[in-house]
Parts: structure tokens; C-alpha cells; sequence
DNA sequence: GGCTATCTAAACACTT
DNA sequence: GAAGTGTTTAGATAGC
């Protein structure tokens, strides 16, 4: 230990600067040390012109340091070791610091004299008197600088400020003042606890006309390490008073340094507010032990009769035997210190990225605040990357709620009901039926990416998806290699692809069916093995429905012969459904579609089973009927592509340029009225009233 | 407040 | 007859 303190003391400069080397018996101390000496706070960069500010004047301040180290080593030489001393501490070198912080220049090891020895002659103590006085008024001298030091330090933040610097560096600054506070006021603390316990030793006595001890004007020149040096001291001191029965405060004093540093450390990093006061590492030990006193039971490093100490899970079966365990194997040793440093590593880290998140989050709130005023030039539909749910108005193209991370599974979406750029992160649980509408004008598709993005959260958390069911079994669709699904597929893919279709099923599995019926998009085929859902994309962007009240597309067998006798054209809906769903057939419809071909053509070029033909032909029986008795010349949605059909050939007069561009634009009707509106919907002309 | 899109539930019919 | 599939309607809700 005291070769520590030695080494310490050889590399001074090199020890100061470096945290880590020497001064490792106290972690927050040392870690705060690492923060000031450098200049920078752990948590943050301080500018380069800062940094180096500081450092220049650490450097004087070393400089200093060394000339008393100087002058305290010639006063040890002078007279003052004792043979225990030098047989223990063969070469026992003072920390500077220590000398330069204890008010009283009394150095640890001359405590540690002191305290050893027991008694001193009246000439010794006299002599120890006399060079305190000579030190102290070099101590003074000190501490003006110091001062100095700190009114630079202000200056240079005031100036900061008013410079409009940013305001992490402002920060910065703050925190670096806020540390030196920080460190004020353990040094005093520890002062105090240093003087009360010569005092209490008879070692000290303040004479009412000596020269009062400096307890406050020791400014910012205390170091971490330092303390933790002198709490050793002292501590090692009060250890071996303990053989006198006097035993006091050597527990407060672990709690001071332990209790206080890594909290106050937190609050410079996290939250400087709370250490504006620079209270809270003076009365928190106190504060601790009160609270142990009246929750005797609720010690952090106890719980369930087990000893919290990371690494230990000792069994104790009372606080008591807890409270002895603690200080039996948990004392201040170099173990102990290790593991707290490990403990307070581990602590900053999850602040840190506590602060990481906090601000990334902050950042994404800020972003998506900005993008809900923004104009909807771009519908960016699910931009799920942001995983902050937001409102519909957040973005038109967006649905209501979107994803917490798709990291973080369990992390809740919010449902934002109304308003815009709502961005909470509580309410998912309140995850119910909403509305996601895309646009009010047409739908914008989602992509894979989309979903890809939070694929894994999708799947894993229960959360609802932010996309109408309709976006979500056109993605189904499309993704499946085919770009054909049959219903039970496209249930596979809702429940695969989102836990929360893992549950309730009647229920979306309903909406899915009626939204596959009800969208004009959803083109149902049927082949031989079954029927099977294509979409057509167009359509889809048009976000057209099948109005409401039309009659129903289904038509009895009863009716077929009839309708068909009716509807002579329909037969030229007669394709095969793979005629029609493949890409590579639609290109081909396409193409005959331009030179004029009539589609019927394509039955015969396809391999239409019987089944499949007659539920085409039943198909375009109903959509046929519907044109027969309500005039409509736009798909029946259903289902058979060729209902949305369009004289192509027949027809000079022109089609609407949107209705034109798709496969379903292809299909021949000769025997349709020349002067039907092709650009009326279902939703555009009213229902035939008779055909209901 | 009206309109529209969406969701949900239900009824009904057909197919397997 | 049951289950699955498909269609349609009505009501509720939310956004525009």
C-alpha cells in the first residue's frame, strides 16, 4: 500500500495524469480524478483550447507541488521519522497532493506517525507546529492560485456562454466546475473527519490564537487519488486505534467516499442539476447511514439474506451477521477497491448508455416532430427505421403507430389516437383497433423493407402493425415467389410474420377475407388445386373498394345457364388463372392487349381446367350481371381480372389513361355499351336499386 | 359536421 | 355437418 504511495509520489506527473496507475484504492475518486486531471469529464469531450488550459495549469500546479514535497521531505529527514516508520515504509514518500489538501499540513504519514508512535514529546509536537505554520503559509499561497484558477475557469465558461458556444461544451465546463466543487467539498469533508480525529487522538489542538486552519478555503487542488491516499491514511490510522477501543468513523468515512463519488459522478454525467448544489457528497453519508439506522433491513448490499456484494451472494442470515460479513470481508482492501472500481465501471457504462439513448431518443422525437410539420411532399408510408410511434398526421404516409425499436421487442408502441406528432412511449398497452390510412387519395404500398426492417420485433412483440390489412396481404402476396397466395397462406404469413396475429385469429382472419372481397385490388384466381389471391398493384395504389350494396358476386348454379345465356361475351373471361396471375402472362395479355387480341385467345393458349373454367365463367357471370344491371363498365372486383374489363378493341372512344395502364384494362367486351363511363366505379355510380 | 377509410363483427352462401 | 372460404353489410372510429 505504501509503496503504492510511493510509486505514486515517484511519477507524480505521470500519476496525476493517469488515473490509473497509481491511485487505484478508491475507483470513484480515481475515476473522477481521471475526468479533472485530463481535463474532461468521462461522459464528455471538453474542447481542445479547454483541455489544454487546464492541463497548463495542472502543470504549475505540479510544479508546485513538487517544491513542498521538496520542503516536506527535508522536514522528514529533518527529524521527524520514527524507527516503526522506517522499517514499515522503507522509503516512504509523501503524496504531494495529500500534503498540499490537509489544511492542517499534516501529512498522512506524519499522522500515521503520530498515531503510531502514540505520543509525542511537547518538543516534537512543537516542532510538527512550526512546520505546519511554514507550510501553511505556502498552503495559502496555493490555494490563491487555486482560486485563480477558478475564476479563469468561470471566465472561460462565461465567455463560452456568451460566445454562444455549444451547448455540450458549455456543458463540459459546467461539469469540470462542477467537479472541482465536488472535489472542494470532499476535501473539506474530509478535513474535517481528518481533524476531528487528531482532535479526538490529542494529537491536535487548535490554539484559539494559532492561525485557524483552513477548512474552506481549500479549493480545487484536491485530487481523487489524493483522497483516496488520505482516506487510506486515515484510515489505516483509526484501524489501528481500534486496538484502543477508539473506533470511530472509519465506516463513514468508506461510506463518504463510496456512497458519495459514484452518485455524484452520476449527476455530473447525467443529470447536473443535482450536483449544482455541490451538497451531495458531503451529506450523503450521513444521509446513508441514517437510512440504514431506520431501515436497518434495506441495505442496497442486502437482500433475501444475501449478501449483494457483486461477486460474493454470501448467505447471512441477519442484517447483523450481514453487517459483520460486509465488514470482515468487504473491508477496504485492494479487492474490495477493485471490485467497487469494476462496480463503478459497470455503473457508467449503463449511464452512458442511458445517455446515449436518452438522447438518441430525444433526437428522434425532435426529428419526427419536425417531419409532422412537414409538407407531405413524399409519403414515406412506414418508415419504421424512426420505431417512434407517431401519429397519422406525423407523416400522411404513416400509420398511427409505429414500433418502439425493433431491437427491443418488449419495447411498447404507442397508438397515438389523435394530434400530431404525439410521440409517447407508454401507451401500447392501450393497442386496440385503428385506423391506417395511408392517404386519403390512394395507397402507398409498403415495401419488404418496411417490414424487414422490424421484421424481428414484428415477430416478436405483440404489437400491432401500423399497416391495413390490406397493405399487409398485398406484401404477403408479393413476397411469395408466385405473387399468388391462397387465404391460408396469406394466414401463415400474418401470423409468421407478427405475433400479433398469433392471437384472436376469427377475428383477423375475417378481416382479412373481407378486405381481400372488398378491395378492388385483391384479384382471387382459381386453378385447379384451388383459389389463390393475386393483386394488382395498380389498383391497389388507387385504393379503390367494392362499393358497398352491390350485388353479391357470388352466383348460384341455378343462375349460370341463364346468366350465361345473357352474357355471351363472358366467355371470353374464360382464362386460366395462371394465365392471368403471372407476371409473365400478364405481359402476354399485354401484349395481346395492344395489338388487339382478343383475351379469349388466351384460354385457349392456357390449360384451363374444367373447374377452372367454369368458375371463370360463373366469375364473369356475376361481374356480368352487374353490368347488366347497373351499367357498369368497371372490374367487378371481382375476381376474375377480366371482370375489370375494358373494350380494348372494340372501342374507339379513349380510356381513361389510369384504367389503361393495367393488366385488367386488357380484357375485351364486345358486347358492352359503347357509351358506358369506363372511368366510373363502383363507387362513383349508385347501385342499381333493382338489382337488389 | 360531413365524408371517407378502416376495422370489426356478423350473416350468409358456397366448397371441401 | 363441420370447417374453411368468400361476399356483403352494418356499425364504430378516426382522420381529413
Amino acid at each position: 500500500m505504501m509503496q503504492e504511495s510511493g510509486t505514486e509520489t515517484k511519477s507524480n506527473g505521470s500519476a496525476i495524469q493517469n488515473g490509473s496507475s497509481g491511485g487505484n484504492h478508491l475507483l470513484e475518486c480515481g475515476s473522477l480524478r481521471e475526468g479533472r486531471s485530463n481535463g474532461e469529464t468521462p461522459a464528455v469531450d471538453v474542447g481542445t483550447a479547454d483541455l489544454a488550459h487546464v492541463q497548463q495549469q495542472q502543470q504549475a500546479l505540479q510544479v508546485a507541488r513538487q517544491l513542498l514535497l521538496q520542503q516536506q521531505q527535508q522536514q522528514q529527514v529533518s527529524g521527524l521519522k520514527s524507527p516503526k516508520r522506517n522499517d514499515k515504509q522503507p522509503a516512504l514518500q509523501v503524496p504531494v497532493s495529500v500534503a498540499m489538501m490537509t489544511p492542517q499540513v499534516i501529512t498522512p504519514q506524519q499522522m500515521q506517525q503520530i498515531l503510531q508512535q502514540q505520543v509525542l514529546s511537547p518538543q516534537q509536537l512543537q516542532v510538527l507546529l512550526q512546520q505546519q505554520q511554514a507550510l501553511m503559509l505556502q498552503q495559502q499561497q496555493l490555494q490563491e492560485f487555486y482560486k485563480k484558477q477558478q475564476e479563469q475557469l468561470q471566465l472561460q465558461l462565461l465567455q463560452q456562454q456568451h460566445a454562444g458556444k455549444q451547448p455540450k461544451e458549455q456543458q463540459q465546463v459546467a461539469t469540470q466546475q462542477l467537479a472541482f466543487q465536488q472535489q472542494l467539498l470532499q476535501m473539506q469533508q474530509l478535513q474535517q473527519q481528518h481533524l476531528l480525529s487528531l482532535q479526538r487522538q490529542g494529537l491536535l489542538t487548535i490554539q484559539p490564537g494559532q492561525p485557524t486552519l483552513p477548512l474552506q478555503p481549500l479549493t480545487q487542488g484536491m485530487i481523487p487519488t489524493e483522497l483516496q491516499q488520505l482516506w487510506k491514511e486515515v484510515t489505516s490510522a483509526h484501524t489501528t486505534e481500534e486496538t484502543t477501543g477508539n473506533n470511530h468513523s472509519s465506516l463513514d468515512l468508506t461510506t463518504t467516499c463510496v456512497s458519495s463519488s459514484a452518485p455524484s459522478k452520476t449527476s455530473l454525467i447525467m443529470n447536473p442539476h443535482a450536483s449544482t448544489n455541490g451538497q451531495l457528497s458531503v451529506h450523503t453519508p450521513k444521509r446513508e447511514s441514517l437510512s440504514h439506522e431506520e431501515h436497518p433491513h434495506s441495505h442496497p448490499l442486502y437482500g433475501h439474506g444475501v449478501c449483494k456484494w457483486p461477486g460474493c451472494e454470501a448467505v447471512c442470515e441477519d442484517f447483523q451477521s450481514f453487517l459483520k460479513h460486509l465488514n470482515s470481508e468487504h473491508a477496504l482492501d485492494d479487492r474490495s477497491t477493485a471490485q467497487c472500481r469494476v462496480q463503478m465501471q459497470v455503473v457508467q457504462q449503463l449511464e452512458l448508455q442511458l445517455a446515449k439513448d436518452k438522447e438518441r431518443l430525444q433526437a428522434m422525437m425532435t426529428h419526427l416532430h419536425v417531419k409532422s410539420t412537414e409538407p407531405k411532399a413524399a409519403p414515406q408510408p412506414l418508415n419504421l427505421v424512426s420505431s417512434v410511434t407517431l401519429s397519422k398526421s406525423a407523416s400522411e404516409a404513416s400509420p398511427q403507430s409505429l414500433p418502439h425499436t425493433p431491437t427491443t421487442p418488449t419495447a411498447p408502441i404507442t397508438p397515438v389516437t389523435q394530434g400530431p406528432s404525439v410521440i409517447t412511449t407508454t401507451s401500447m398497452h392501450t393497442v386496440g383497433p385503428i385506423r391506417r390510412r395511408y392517404s386519403d387519395k390512394y395507397n402507398v404500398p409498403i415495401s419488404s423493407a418496411d417490414i424487414a426492417q422490424n421484421q424481428e420485433f414484428y415477430k416478436n412483440a405483440e404489437v400491432r402493425p401500423p399497416f391495413t390489412y390490406a397493405s399487409l396481404i398485398r406484401q404477403a402476396i408479393l413476397e411469395s415467389p408466385e405473387k399468388q397466395l391462397t387465404l391460408n397462406e396469406i394466414y401463415n404469413w400474418f401470423t409468421r410474420m407478427f405475433a400479433y396475429f398469433r392471437r384472436n385469429a376469427a377475428t383477423w382472419k375475417g378481416a382479412i377475407r373481407t378486405n381481400l372481397s372488398l378491395h378492388k385490388c385483391f384479384i382471387r384466381v382459381e386453378d385447379e388445386f384451388g383459389s389463390f389471391w393475386t393483386v394488382d398493384d395498380e389498383e391497389f395504389k388507387r385504393g379503390r373498394h367494392i362499393q358497398r350494396g352491390r350485388p353479391r358476386k357470388y352466383c348460384p348454379d341455378e343462375n349460370f345457364d341463364e346468366l350465361v345465356a345473357h352474357n355471351p361475351s363472358l366467355i371470353k373471361n374464360m382464362q386460366t388463372s395462371h394465365a392471368y396471375c403471372t407476371p409473365l402472362n400478364a405481359a402476354l395479355q399485354a401484349s395481346m392487349a395492344e395489338n388487339s387480341i382478343p383475351l379469349y385467345t388466351t384460354a385457349s393458349m392456357g390449360n384451363p381446367t374444367l373447374g377452372g373454367l367454369a368458375s371463370a365463367i360463373r366469375e364473369e357471370l356475376n361481374g356480368a350481371m352487374e353490368h347488366t344491371n347497373s351499367n357498369e363498365s368497371d372490374s367487378s372486383p371481382g375476381r376474375s381480372p377480366l371482370q375489370a374489363v375494358h373494350p380494348v378493341h372494340v372501342k374507339e372512344e379513349p380510356l381513361d389513361p389510369e384504367e389503361a395502364e393495367g393488366p385488367l384494362s386488357l380484357v375485351t367486351t364486345a358486347n358492352h355499351s359503347p357509351d358506358f363511363d369506363h372511368d366510373r366505379d363502383y363507387e362513383d355510380e349508385p347501385v342499381n336499386e333493382d338489382m337488389e
